[in-house]
DNA sequence: CGAATGACCAAGC
DNA sequence: GGCTTGGCCATTC
């Protein structure tokens, strides 16, 4: 992919579509990596708006724990996640100290 | 084009 | 310690 000429929408496209199995990146994070620090929220408006086939079950809040307007509940989100070897706790919650990823590491 | 929304975050009570 | 309030900033209607 290019590098810059992205608009912010486009860049959480990218970020979410390359984070590795396995692993999940919070919301906080994505938008840092976008740009804008402060703009966690929109890369929600962009998962519930955007691209349904990008895997947003890999995406959770600075909490560790899964979101919430998931389609299906975060009951489905865990489904997914634990088809990726990612455990979450009895309140959806994971291992934050472990599962989190970023690009540069 | 203007106003409202939102799958969040941080601080306050 | 858990719940409530406000603020943020791009996208959507």
């Amino acid at each position: 992919m290019d590098y810059k000429e992205a608009n912010f929408t486009t860049k959480v496209y990218e970020v979410v579509a390359q984070i590795p199995t396995g692993r999940v990146m919070t919301y906080g994070q994505i938008a840092a990596l976008c740009g804008s620090a402060r703009a966690a929220r929109i890369v929600g408006g962009i998962a519930h708006y955007g691209d349904p086939n990008l895997p947003w079950h890999r995406v959770v809040n600075k909490n560790g724990v899964l979101a919430s307007g998931f389609p299906g509940g975060r009951a489905a989100q865990a489904a997914l996640l634990a088809s990726e070897n990612i455990s979450s706790d009895s309140n959806f919650k994971i291992d934050v100290h472990t599962l989190i990823w970023h690009p540069n590491e």
